[in-house]
RNA sequence: GGUGCUAUCGUCUAGCGGUUAGGACAAAAGAUUCUCAAUCUUUAAACCGGGGUUCGAUUCCCCGUAGCACUACCA
């Protein structure tokens, strides 16, 4: 029988969710709507000393402003939770983990432990390489190896415990990945894994995710790469349980690395290497800290989203701007590729460049004016359409709404200094007597548009046998302030005569 | 140390036995121009090494090497 394709994104609520995380989620979204399943959001926090105040909230805003949908779960519109599989906290599912627990201790594939972090430690500082498995837990103090009696008297002292899976040596335990093939690894290596710690009365992880996948019917796992050695403890799991017919598909994704030196990408490459490493800004109660967030720094989430899918993942051919629509009409796991992908945060920008173009002027105008704002100047400085039209001038030498001011703010203000570099190399000795003629010249014209003024400048040079380039550019940097800008009509038309000539004026008394 | 995963330009990648090894980012050069950009054109840039298999390996297999991950009462 074919079931419902079901996936999950199963975050812990310890920060802010990082970059690779946002990935591992868009890949299970964009794998849930092409096969037209659900996409569920689970919170993992049985970590209770992990926990971290607005974590939770974070991931939801992230995975909107992201524009990945979440049809089961914890979502922005059902904070606990919608769908008939909760509760989707695993904190609040502590009885429903009970139940597990006990059917493997039950069955004899778990045991209860009682030696204390110290005594582990020990072990470990003693024997080399310690393992807790079936070569050392008889040397250990667990129900294994404790009387009956013995055992319950602890439990009754309220003694802390953990419960332990009791795995069997010499095992080959096959994982079917959809991603890498088959992966076989001895169960030798595994270790008896803590299910459960009666101290906070919560599950680890493993327990907690398998029972949480079987009960919500996940088909698939699609999980980053570092979960790849524990799969086979995961498979395990599912048989003990008797869950084997209905165990998902597993999919470990390649890890996103630094894109300096070694490593996969970290919490803190954000700050050292100046680009951001989550989606949203981060205030951290816990530690203080404030995290730079994509959205705050002027990305759109479809540029975001875009540069993220092809990190990891491409199809046949040399497309690289895809829609959402596009990457879920186009996704499949077996074209992931199977290596780690270093971060190129370069790449990002040029992307944010790609969907700014696409973007109507209006719409960008609309954007530019709190920026305009932040630089104090008012908004009604120019009718709508002016706006527009110049931030159409400008869009393309920009990869951020906020990098506009810095083209454009000439149009807004008038230079208060003019740079010397540009002094140096375009004002020449002639340059105050040209500037004092075309003054003359412009104060009699009356038709203001860019023919009528470039068919008089270029006549009045030519007439002159003045060079266009040193006029022009000492014109420039009367209106700009230096020599940058677009073509020097559109300044003027901006401008307008008055403020044009003003300006002019203005250069003429301050330019030395 | 152990176990596993991985390996094409600096980076992201296409390639699924026979190709002048393709594209994009970044870089360089040129064109354009009143400036700065943008744009266009061009250039430079890669199959980790060694064995096999095969008529033929970037591609399949093995070994080596390197990188990465995991090795918690964290996820």
């Amino acid at each position: 029988m074919e079931r419902r394709v079901r996936v999950r994104f199963a975050p812990s609520p310890t920060g802010a969710l990082h970059i690779g995380g946002v990935r591992t989620a868009l890949y299970n979204y964009l794998f849930a709507r092409r096969h037209g399943g659900d996409m569920l959001l689970r919170i993992e926090d049985t970590d209770s000393t992990r926990f971290v105040p607005g974590a939770e909230q974070y991931i939801i805003e992230a995975l909107d402003w992201l524009g990945i949908r979440i049809d089961e779960g914890i979502c922005m519109d059902a904070p606990n939770g919608k769908g008939d599989h909760g509760p989707y906290r695993q904190s609040e599912r502590r009885v429903i983990y009970h139940r597990y627990v006990r059917q493997l201790l039950d069955s004899g594939h778990a045991y209860i432990a009682f030696d204390t972090p110290e005594e582990l430690e020990q072990k470990r500082a003693q024997i080399p390489n310690f393992q807790y498995d079936a070569r050392t837990r008889g040397l250990m103090r667990n129900s294994l190896t404790l009387p009956a009696d013995e055992v319950q008297r602890l439990l009754n002292e309220g003694r802390q415990y953990v419960v332990r899976f009791r795995i069997e040596p010499d095992e080959d335990v096959h994982v079917h990945d959809l991603i890498r093939g088959e992966v076989v690894i001895n169960s030798n290596i595994l270790d008896d894994k803590v299910l459960y710690k009666s101290a906070d009365d919560l599950p680890t992880y493993h327990l907690a995710n398998i029972v949480d996948d079987h009960l919500m019917e996940i088909t698939h796992v699609i999980r980053g790469e570092e979960w790849l050695p524990s799969a086979p403890l995961h498979v395990l799991l599912y048989r003990a349980f008797g869950w084997e017919d209905t165990m998902p598909q597993f999919a470990h994704l390649p890890l996103l690395l630094k894109p300096d030196g070694n490593g996969k990408l970290s919490k803190r490459d954000g700050d050292r290497l100046g680009f951001p490493v989550f989606p949203l800004e981060f205030h951290n109660e816990k530690d203080g800290t404030v995290s730079s967030g994509y959205r705050e720094s002027g990305y759109y989430p479809e540029a975001v989203i875009n540069f993220l899918a092809l990190l990891g993942w491409h199809a046949t051919g040399d497309r690289e701007i895809y829609s959402m629509d596009e990457l879920i009409r186009d996704f499949s796991l077996d074209r992931v590729s199977k290596s780690g992908a270093k971060f190129d945060y370069e790449k990002g920008k040029w992307f944010n460049h790609q969907y700014l173009m696409l973007r109507p002027d209006d719409q960008l105008a609309r954007e530019f004016l709190p920026v305009l704002d932040a630089h104090g100047i008012a908004r009604d400085i120019y009718p709508m359409p002016v706006i527009e039209h110049i931030v159409g001038l400008m869009k393309e030498r920009v990869n951020f709404v906020s990098e506009l001011w810095d083209q454009c703010d000439f149009f807004f203000r008038a230079p208060d200094e003019y740079d010397e570099k540009s002094l140096k190399k375009r004002w020449k000795e002639d340059s105050p007597r040209h500037i004092t003629e075309l003054l003359a010249l412009l104060e009699q014209q009356d038709d203001w548009s860019a023919e009528a003024l470039d068919a008089l400048v270029m006549s009045w040079i030519a007439a002159n046998e003045y060079g266009v380039g040193l006029v022009m550019n000492a014109f420039r940097i009367c209106l700009v302030g230096a020599a940058r800008g677009p073509h020097i009509w559109e300044i003027t038309g901006v401008l307008g005569k008055q403020e044009t000539l003003r300006r002019m004026r203005v250069a003429l008394q301050n330019i030395h």
